[in-house]
DNA sequence: CCGAATTAATTAAACGTTTGTTTAGTTTTA
DNA sequence: TAAAACTAAACAAACGTTTAATTAATTCGG
């Protein structure tokens, strides 16, 4: 599916809006008003509130994959170092598109079974699987320790990543900088969760349980 | 402020559906339904909707404040195993009051400041200094490892384990668990989070950077 | 200990808004 | 001139909350 540029107008403003008030807390006027277009528009184009949702997640969905096909058989870098680009891809997926992301770890909680739920879930599977094939290729080169739960380490990524991202006035107050442009902030906390997501692991991939 | 047994029933039933649907997805009406009352009880008891969530918030606001102040004194355990029992303390939070949390870490994610999330905000900067205090006690003494962000830190603890048990889907199907019990499976996720942010955590924090 | 008086609890119905969506008509583009 | 884009208005349904009336519980002087 294709969408021009007037369905792309609505596809943002409505990520937009649905990342600060949520789905259900944001109306298909709010999103017209924002949009500077008629309310009818938004069932013209996608049909409905639910469809505009689903189209957000389509547009994006590519943003969700982790891209490792090419890299996995690189032996150029070791597999250390090919799980420090992932957390990296992690770090910048989520400081790059902030307002999806924060949409999708909400949906993400969703308990019964939507089309976006479902998509989501199959995304994760397919990045599951990318993680666990680089982990048990260090594990055969006796890099990397045994009993290792990839499950959790995604966890832990996403999790740590959309704890600091997500509820950032926490972090930006408890190191004076609550006043500090998006940008700078950006490219601050991209530094720091690289960092110490990378150290984490570092000492828990390599060291003997 | 303390509730009546029909106040209580209201409050738990309101943060089930809340944890479930969100708070703008249920309706006063769903609540009353749920919990077999009149919708204008939840107006006669709390005044408001609004102020039915601040009433869900203000009776589990304990669940929220880790006990750390006898054990930071105690010379029995190493620092280490004081880090330990918190971790072991935010995970059995989280199984315990699975509906609660899943509520929390949503209203975490809302960028306006509201009584809530003013709440949220001021038992995490207490909880930071009980932490903070600890692992500054376990540098001094040459145990851990400088420069550890604590803010980073408790991201990561709170962010894994939520990503895990407010996604549960993901890790049962992963695990083969889809159809486990409930009790069952919060025995098994509780030692299988605790064991693994406990070694997660102990490499990281006593080696060297 | 009782029955009247008062307060609290509960109800069905109605209130005015807001919701997502549709309609029917108009303007713009091809 | 036919199709696509766009609009204002209307739609019924759902929303949170209030009202007015009724039932249950509590209080209290005799």
């Amino acid at each position: 599916m294709e969408f021009n540029e007037k369905q792309l107008a609505i596809i943002h403003t409505a990520e937009k809006l649905f990342s600060v008030t949520g789905f259900d807390g944001t109306s298909v006027r709010d999103i017209a008003n924002e949009a500077g277009i008629n309310v009818a528009m938004v069932s013209y184009y996608f049909g409905s509130k639910e469809k505009l949702m689903e189209a957000v997640f389509e547009h994006r969905t590519n943003q969700m994959r982790i891209k490792v096909e090419n890299m996995l058989q690189n032996d150029q870098y070791s597999h250390l170092d090919k799980i420090f680009m992932i957390i990296d891809e992690y770090v910048d997926k989520f400081v790059d598109r902030q307002d999806f992301h924060k949409l999708m770890m909400r949906e993400q909680f969703n308990e019964k079974g939507t089309l976006i739920t479902d998509l989501i879930h199959e995304v994760k599977l397919k990045n599951l699987a990318s993680i666990t094939k680089l982990i048990r290729a260090g594990q055969k080169s006796g890099n990397f320790a045994k009993n290792i739960d990839v499950v959790l380490m995604m966890a832990t990524i996403t999790g740590t990543i959309s704890q600091i991202i997500n509820s950032q006035r926490f972090y930006r107050e408890t190191h004076s900088m609550t006043d500090l442009p998006a940008e700078e902030f950006n490219k601050h906390i991209r530094k720091k969760l690289s960092t110490y997501l990378k150290s984490l692991f570092k000492t828990f991939l390599t060291n003997e349980a």
